[in-house]
DNA sequence: CTGAAAGCGCTTACAG
DNA sequence: CTGAAAGCGCTTACAG
């Protein structure tokens, strides 16, 4: 078996190779210098049903000494499950996901699961071709943003019995996991917070238009319809890409169709922003004559002029609890709770 | 050898496998759909010597009616070598970086490359133990950020023998590959255009103290001692990260500090933005009273009051081009430049 | 609680 | 240009 390795000199000593080995210290090298056989070693590094203490010991030693570490690719190959979790969401150049992300591979790292980020720019058949190509990699895991996607990516990842968070959303459904809030509960909040605030045009503008633009759009319909304000030629949808120019542009967009607005909520902070860049070039008085609202509250949003009145979402808490229940699945458990709603807080600053 | 599948019923059909058989379309099953042998199908998937035409052309047909895609943890341990590529930034949270990651995993997907994303926080310690675990996953390149490392760190790459792109900064070093811009002259560069506007007290306000930073305030310091207008009591240094409200805190403490100061050069732009913000609310006219300039362009600076003058930074080209040399290292092919410096823009706008 | 055998699905190293 | 054999470094499935 270890014929070849040993013609060959020791693993640091380079080039001396004979056969294929890699040069790598491998279990059979742990195994042989604790005196077990290496599917001990292998049962004792996992923790894998009971072995005796006293050889956990010895193996444990034989590792530390050797230096050894596992081969990811040999464990994927034997076991069809990697080290590796997939984590999709629809953009990195909006800092929600970036936050969500960030708070997802840390928690992820000190479990010794690496992350492999992809990015399906909110495009259905991108995240098909990525949940393709990554199912093959036999992640432990998969995290997902919401619950809208082609049916063929759907029947993907039900089909792969990969564990499997949705973020981002709230749901019912059986048989799934998710961690989120309620888009819809958050846009009706803040549509509610500007109405308690004596407003009633209250136009609401948004970009990009994803299925969570859309649900805050709804719930801020049903708070200006149970008020009896709402207005139709007071949406401004947009499904261009968010950035704070558009903002801008959105003010300026909406004070022209209906000059008789008294507000504005933005589907997102960085609309907003560039919305209160904008009044403050065109002498708009914010809130006085029109109060902004915002969404996600971003960076920044805390520092503008007037500070942002915004909805402060639960992103962080939202990747570490993914992350967590997925941690849970990975090891075969079941979740207690298999949906989390962990809320959202509505934070009027001086802009309304 | 295949005597497990003969019993086993087809692949689609769920938990009807006897022994290992993972369901998966295998190497195995094109070769006998091609009636060829195993090698000669991983020859003519990989391109790697000559196979027959009319060869070739039968493997192309079984693979597409099976539906066959390799997989990559078999290739991993056969080959020593992945599909994917670790890519080692400071931080998640400065759009710098994730525009740089983004434009290098688009090039990499669109080849066949997985990205692996590692945060090291500007810690030495930590991106030491980032490269240990990620180089267990046999990358088949990597790409890390600039080139002050642990020597324990440098050592562990060069040790590795896998391809390594160092980004955002330039070097003549022997034996390595970079793609960047000399951070020392756009922070130089930046300062002879406030000096060409006739600003002489020029502050030079910077968060974080990475090594990029550093070099910038060396190029601002030699373009101060050439006009002879530098003045160490102007270097505001803070090695807290880098935030809007920072800058705005910087601003103050500028003022307060030196309240002659006719300019203030920030080492990145959501301090110059937080400043920006700051000097509106505090009443301070920009530029009149005092110019203010950021560096990279980061988005939003252009929508400023007034609109921010900065360093344009191109990190997109930098993540692309990151991409296409270790593309061609990971092929075997050499790099006509193994240095490439892609400069940067002096942006004036009207903060200036 | 421990182990000998076989297998995961590819590629390398040798031959011809 | 093509192939039979062995191997990459682990874990699964069976036994005891």
């Amino acid at each position: 078996m270890s014929a070849h390795r040993g013609e060959t000199t020791p693993a640091a000593e380079r080039g001396a190779r004979r056969r294929r080995s890699s040069g790598r210290v491998t279990l059979q090298d742990v195994a042989q210098a604790a005196g077990v056989s290496p599917i001990t070693v292998s049962r004792a590094l996992r923790g894998e049903r009971a072995v005796a203490p006293d050889l956990v010991a010895r193996v444990q030693a034989a590792v530390d000494q050797l230096g050894y570490v596992p081969d990811p690719a040999a464990r994927a190959l034997a076991s069809s499950r990697s080290s590796q979790v997939a984590v999709l969401i629809p953009l990195l150049s909006n800092a929600l996901f970036v936050d969500l992300l960030d708070a997802v591979q840390r928690s992820l790292l000190s479990a010794g699961y690496q992350t492999l980020i992809g990015v399906t720019h909110y495009d259905p058949a991108e995240e098909e071709a990525l949940l393709r190509s990554y199912l093959l990699h036999r992640p432990a895991g998969l995290i997902v943003t919401g619950f809208d996607r082609s049916p063929a990516a759907a029947g993907l990842i039900a089909s792969s019995a990969v564990p499997c968070v949705h973020v981002m959303e709230t749901s019912q459904r059986e048989g799934v996991y998710s961690v989120g809030f309620s888009q819809n509960a958050a846009g009706r909040a803040m549509s509610e917070a500007l109405l308690a605030r004596g407003r009633r045009r209250i136009a609401f503008a948004a970009a990009q238009l994803d299925p969570r633009t859309l649900q805050r759009a709804e719930g801020y319909r049903a708070a200006l319809q149970a008020a009896g304000c709402y207005d139709p030629t007071l949406e401004f949808l947009d499904p261009a890409p968010s950035s704070l120019a558009l903002g801008g542009a959105l003010l300026e967009r909406v004070l022209a169709a209906a000059p008789e607005v008294d507000a504005i909520f933005f589907n997102n902070d960085d609309l907003a922003q560039g919305a209160l860049l904008a009044a403050l070039r065109l002498g708009i008085k914010v809130p006085e004559r029109l109060a902004v609202a915002g969404f996600n509250d971003l960076t920044g949003s805390d520092q503008m002029l007037p500070p942002l009145s915004t909805v402060r979402t639960p992103r962080s808490e939202i990747g570490r609890e993914a992350a967590a229940m997925l941690l849970k699945l990975m090891r075969g458990e079941s979740l207690a709770e298999p949906h989390r709603d962990l809320g959202f807080e509505v934070l009027m600053r001086g802009s309304c």
